[in-house]
RNA sequence: GCGCGCAUAGCUCAGUUGGUUAGAGCGUCACAUUGACAUUGUGAAGGUCCGUGGUUCGAGUCCACGUGCGCGCACCA
C-alpha cells in the first residue's frame, strides 16, 4: 500500500485522468455501463472559433459538466455534445484584419477562395485551441459527436430549414432600409447594432425660403433624400398644409416634399415637424410605406454621398457633405437654430463602423407572417412566445421570462444575409429574374454570393448536431428535446429565442426544456474581464497554478442563475485549499483504517456516528435534490459544509479518540467521493482509484436511507461541546488526549453543564451511567492522569457566561410569551402555535437549570 | 421613453412556498497548533435585512410609493 502524498498535486494527475477518461468510453452514452434507459441531453453552446476559451467559457464548462456527471451517475443515458461555431462575421473580421496587419492586404486582393483557405486554416486553429482547453477544464465532452455550426452535416440543415421556410413564404426577399456597416462592408442584424453615445449639433432649418414647416436633424446631409414633412395629425400649426406638396431647391438638388400626417410623430419636439427620409432611416421608411412616398437612395454602401445627392454633395463621406449642408443651409438664411445635443450613434458590435441605414434587396424571415400549422393559422412570434408561456421551457431564474416576451413583442423581421464570404452561402440561384431555392438547377444559374447570418446555423444546433434533417436519427429520437440549455444571459437574443423559432417551427417541438442562464464573470471590482482594463484571470493561468478542480469550484459554488459574479485569484486559491482538504481527509482515513475500501453497510452504535450518519443521510438527500432544480450552488456550499466542518473537524477529531469507525470512515468517505464528484471530478477520480471499486465516473449515485438513524439536536451540541472541552483540557494543560484518562467533577457551579461532561466521557469511552457521577474515570493506556474539571474552568468566566445566557434566554421566553398572549395563539395554524409551546417549555427549562446553577455559585 | 433587476455583517453573497433568536465564505481580533491538512483548529466581535407606509396573528420574504445603483430594448427626427 502507497502511502497518499502530504499534498495533493492536481498538475501530476489531471492529464492522466482525462486519458483514463477517454479511454474508458464513458463519454458516449452507448459504452455506458447497466441498462440505462431515461436519457440527459445537453448540447454545449458552441464557442466561437475567433480564439481562446475565457473565464465565461470555463463557467459554462464547469456548470455544464456538474449537471452532466449528476445524470451519469444517476444512471441516466446521458450525453453532451460538443462543437463550434463558425461566428461568420467575428471571425471573418478578425482574419481580415490579421491579413491586412500582416501583408496589407484585404480580402478582394486575395479572391473569395484564398481567402476562405486563410478563415479556414485560422479556424481550425482556435478549434484546436478550445478543445485543448475544454479537456483542461475536465469537461466530460462526447468527442466522438463533435459537431461544427460550418460543417457538411450543419450545412445540410441549413439547407433544408432555408428551403421550407422559404417553401412556407417565411423566407422572402426584399428591398427593405436595413443596417449597413460601411466597414464591415456587410448588412448586419437589429442586435448586432451596439448604441454609442456622442456629441452632435441638432440643426433646426427649412428646406427652402417658401417652404412654411421648418424641421429638425442632427443629419442634414440625409435631407437630399427626403420626400415627406410628417406632422402630427392634430397639430393645429401645420394642419392645413397637410396634403400638400412643395417642390424646392436644397442643396443643389430638386426636391417634392409632400407634407403628411402620422400619428407617430412627437408634436412637442423641436418643431412638432419630421423630415422623412425614406431611404435612410428605418423609422421613415415605415412611415413612407404607410403614406406610399417615394424611396431615394442618396449614400452608397461606402458611405458616400451618391450621384442623386446632387452636384455638391455627390462623392462626399456624409460628415463632408453634413458640413456642406450646413453652411449652405447658413449661407441661404434658412438656419433657424443650431444646439449641441447628445446622440445614440448605431455602431457594428464587430466592425466598430457607423451603421448606415441604407434600402437593399435582403433575405428575411417574416415573423409576424401566418402560416397553417395543425389546422390553426400562426406565426413565427407567436410560436416563440408559445413554448416559454406553455411552460415547455423554464428559464431559469424566471425574471428572464418578462425581458424574452419585451424582446420577442419589439421584434421585426430578420434579415438573414451577410454580404461576407465566411459562412453558409445562401442556397438560392438566380437566372435573370427567375430564383430558385435549393439544389443548383443546372448551366445557366448562379448562386447567390451572400451568406446567412451566423445564428441561423446556430438556431438549428439542438437538432442539427442529432443527426437532422434524418428525422429518424438514432440521436434525435433518443436525445431530443434536450434537457438543458445552458448559456450567459447575453445571449438569451442572439441565440436562445433563435433556436426555440426554428425548433418550435421545424420539428414542432421544444429544443430544450429548462433555460439555465448564468452570469458574467466579472473582476474583483465587478468590472468586465477585458484586455485593455488587463484584469483578464485566464482559466488555463489558474488550472495550471490550483488545479482544474479549484477553478470549477470557484465558478460554480456562489454563482447563482442569472447573477453576474465576482470572481478573484484569491477566491480560486481558497478552493484549491479546500482540494486540499478533502484529499488529507482521505490521507487520514486511509491511514488510520489501513487502506480505503468499500463498505456496504454500516451500523451506528454511539451518538456520534448515529449523528454523523444522520448527517449524511441528510446531506444526500438535500445534494440530490438541489441537482435537479438546477441549484448547483447550494449543492455544493452544503456539501463543502458537511464535509469540512462536520466530518473533518468533528468527526474525524472524535475518530482519534473513540475507536472502532474504520467501516463508518471508509463508509462515508466513499459517499463523498461520488457526492463531490460532479463539482471536482479530478480529485475524486483519483483518491477513488484507492477503493478499487473501478471509475468513479460511472459509479452509482448513493441513496437515503441505507442507515436512517436520527440523533437529537441537543446530542449534536453536546459532541460539540465535549471536543472543545478535549481540545481546552489538552492546551491548557499540556496534556494528550491520549492520555487523558480520569475525569473529576467536583464543582456544583458545572451542575448546568453536566450534559456536556457526560458527553464528553463518552467521546472519550469513559463509562458513565444515566446519570453523571460526581466523578468518573477510567484508564487508556499504562498512564493515568488526574485532573479536576472544576480546577479547568474560570468560574468568574462561566458565571458571566451563564449570565449572558439567562439574559437572552430571559427575553426569548418573553418574546414567545407575548406571542401567545396575543391574537397569534388563536389565528395561527395550529402546529405554529404548538411548536412555539414546545419552544417556550423548553427555553423554561433551560432558564430553569441557569438559575440553578447561578445560585449554586453563589 | 419602455422594460427588468439589485440594495442583507468591513468585503462577496445565500436566505426555497411569509413562521417568529437572519446565515456562509473571505477579512479582522484572540487563543491553540510535534496533528491527515506548508493549504490547520477553536472562539469572538461585527446586522435599524435601503427608507416610508400597507396587508397579516406574524414581513428580510408579499403590496404601494420613494431613494440609490446596474442592465436590456428602443430611440430625439
Amino acid at each position: 500500500m502507497e502511502e497518499m502524498a502530504k499534498a495533493y498535486e492536481p498538475q501530476s494527475v489531471e492529464d492522466g485522468i482525462y486519458k483514463k477518461w477517454l479511454d474508458s468510453g464513458y463519454f458516449a452514452p452507448e459504452n455506458l455501463p447497466g441498462d440505462r434507459t431515461e436519457p440527459f441531453s445537453i448540447v454545449l453552446p458552441p464557442p466561437n472559433v475567433t480564439g481562446t476559451l475565457h473565464m465565461g467559457h470555463a463557467t459554462m464548462l464547469a456548470i455544464e459538466d456538474a449537471m452532466v456527471r449528476f445524470a451519469r451517475l444517476r444512471g441516466k443515458k446521458t450525453v453532451w455534445i460538443p462543437g463550434t461555431d463558425h461566428a461568420a462575421i467575428a471571425t471573418q473580421s478578425k482574419v481580415e484584419k490579421m491579413i491586412f496587419e500582416s501583408e496589407k492586404k484585404t480580402r478582394h486582393d486575395l479572391g473569395r477562395e484564398e481567402f476562405l483557405t486563410r478563415v479556414k486554416a485560422f479556424a481550425q486553429d482556435s478549434h484546436d485551441t478550445i478543445v485543448n482547453q475544454s479537456k483542461k477544464m475536465g469537461a466530460s465532452l462526447d468527442w466522438s459527436r463533435e459537431a461544427y455550426t460550418l460543417d457538411e452535416q450543419r450545412n445540410a440543415a441549413v439547407n433544408v430549414a432555408f428551403k421550407r421556410m422559404y417553401d412556407d413564404g417565411l423566407i422572402y426577399r426584399g428591398y427593405r432600409v436595413v443596417n449597413w456597416d460601411p466597414v464591415g462592408q456587410t448588412t448586419i442584424a437589429d442586435d448586432e447594432i451596439v448604441h454609442k453615445e456622442v456629441e452632435a449639433t441638432l440643426y433646426t432649418f427649412k428646406y427652402g425660403a417658401d417652404f412654411p414647416i421648418a424641421i429638425s436633424t442632427t443629419r442634414p446631409e440625409t435631407k437630399v433624400g427626403d420626400t415627406a414633412v410628417a406632422v402630427h395629425p392634430t397639430d393645429k400649426r401645420y394642419k392645413k398644409f397637410i396634403g400638400k406638396t412643395f417642390d424646392v431647391d436644397f442643396a443643389g438638388t430638386k426636391l417634392s416634399i409632400a407634407v403628411v400626417a402620422d400619428e407617430s410623430v412627437d408634436p412637442s419636439f423641436g418643431t412638432g415637424a419630421l423630415g422623412v427620409t425614406p431611404a435612410h432611416s428605418t423609422v421613415d421608411a415605415e412611415i413612407a410605406q404607410r403614406h406610399g412616398l417615394p424611396m431615394v437612395q442618396v449614400i452608397g454602401e461606402d458611405a458616400r454621398m451618391l450621384p442623386l445627392a446632387g452636384p455638391l454633395l455627390e462623392g462626399k463621406t456624409t460628415k463632408q457633405a453634413r458640413d456642406i449642408v450646413a453652411t449652405w443651409l447658413r449661407e441661404q438664411g434658412l438656419m433657424v437654430s443650431e444646439e449641441k445635443t447628445v446622440q445614440n450613434l448605431s455602431t457594428a458590435e464587430r466592425s466598430g463602423g457607423v451603421v448606415e441605414p441604407l434600402p437593399k434587396m435582403q433575405w428575411f424571415v417574416a415573423v409576424n407572417k401566418e402560416f397553417a400549422r395543425d389546422g390553426k393559422m400562426v406565426t413565427l412570434k407567436q410560436l416563440m412566445q408559445d413554448a416559454v408561456r406553455s411552460k415547455q421551457i423554464e428559464i431559469l431564474p424566471e425574471r428572464f421570462d418578462k425581458t424574452y416576451f419585451h424582446w420577442i413583442d419589439n421584434l421585426r423581421d430578420w434579415c438573414i444575409s451577410r454580404q461576407i464570404w465566411f459562412g453558409h452561402r445562401i442556397p438560392a440561384w438566380f437566372k435573370g429574374d427567375d430564383v430558385v431555392v435549393g439544389e443548383n438547377p443546372g448551366d445557366g444559374w448562379t448562386q447567390d454570393p451572400d451568406t446567412l447570418d451566423t445564428w441561423f446555423s446556430s438556431g438549428l444546433w439542438t437538432f442539427s448536431t442529432l443527426g437532422w434533417p434524418n428525422e429518424n436519427a438514432p440521436d434525435m429520437k433518443a436525445f431530443h428535446p434536450t434537457n438543458v440549455l445552458e448559456t450567459g444571459y447575453d445571449i438569451l437574443f442572439f441565440w436562445v429565442a433563435r433556436m426555440v423559432l426554428m425548433s418550435t417551427y421545424l420539428l414542432g417541438e421544444v429544443p430544450f426544456k429548462t433555460v439555465y442562464l448564468h452570469g458574467l464573470v466579472r473582476d474583483e471590482q465587478g468590472r468586465k474581464m477585458s484586455k485593455s482594463l488587463g484584469n483578464i484571470i485566464d482559466p488555463l493561468d489558474m488550472i495550471a497554478k490550483y488545479g482544474a478542480d479549484a477553478t470549477r469550484l470557484s465558478l460554480v459554488i456562489g454563482s447563482t442563475p442569472g447573477n453576474d459574479m465576482k470572481l478573484s485569484e484569491e477566491r480560486i486559491a481558497g478552493f484549491r485549499n479546500f482540494t486540499n482538504k478533502l484529499w488529507n481527509i482521505s490521507r487520514f482515513v486511509d491511514m488510520t483504517t489501513g487502506g480505503l475500501r468499500h463498505v456496504e453497510t454500516v451500523e451506528a452504535t454511539t451518538l456520534a456516528d448515529k449523528w454523523i450518519l444522520s448527517r449524511l443521510n441528510d446531506v444526500i438527500a438535500k445534494v440530490t435534490a438541489h441537482h435537479e432544480t438546477y441549484s448547483l450552488s447550494l449543492a455544493g456550499e452544503l456539501l463543502r459544509e458537511f464535509t469540512w466542518t462536520d466530518f473533518a473537524d468533528w468527526y474525524l477529531e472524535i475518530a482519534k479518540v473513540e475507536k472502532g469507525k474504520d467501516d463508518i470512515l471508509n463508509y462515508i468517505l466513499e459517499r463523498l467521493l461520488i457526492l463531490w464528484h460532479p463539482f471536482m471530478p479530478f480529485v475524486t477520480e483519483e483518491i477513488y482509484t484507492k477503493f478499487n471499486r473501478g471509475m468513479l465516473i460511472v459509479a452509482e449515485w448513493p441513496s437515503v436511507g441505507a442507515t436512517l438513524v436520527v440523533a437529537h439536536e441537543n446530542e449534536f451540541e453536546k459532541l460539540q461541546n465535549a471536543i472543545t472541552a478535549i481540545r481546552n483540557i489538552r492546551s491548557e494543560y499540556k496534556v494528550e488526549p491520549k492520555k487523558l484518562v480520569d475525569v473529576v467533577l467536583s464543582n456544583d457551579s458545572l451542575m448546568p453543564y453536566t450534559d456536556v461532561i457526560c458527553a464528553l466521557a463518552r467521546v472519550q469511552n469513559l463509562v458513565v451511567g444515566e446519570k453523571p457521577e460526581a466523578s468518573a474515570s477510567a484508564i487508556v493506556g499504562d498512564v493515568e492522569v488526574s485532573i479536576s474539571l472544576a480546577g479547568l474552568v474560570d468560574v468568574a468566566k462561566v458565571k458571566a457566561r451563564m449570565e449572558t445566557e439567562l439574559a437572552s434566554v430571559e427575553k426569548y421566553i418573553a418574546g414567545i410569551r407575548a406571542r401567545l398572549d396575543g391574537d397569534f395563539a388563536t389565528n395561527a395554524p395550529e402546529n405554529i402555535v404548538a411548536g412555539e409551546r414546545a419552544k417556550l417549555a423548553e427555553a423554561e427549562a433551560r432558564r430553569e437549570k441557569l438559575m440553578q446553577g447561578l445560585n449554586a455559585m453563589l
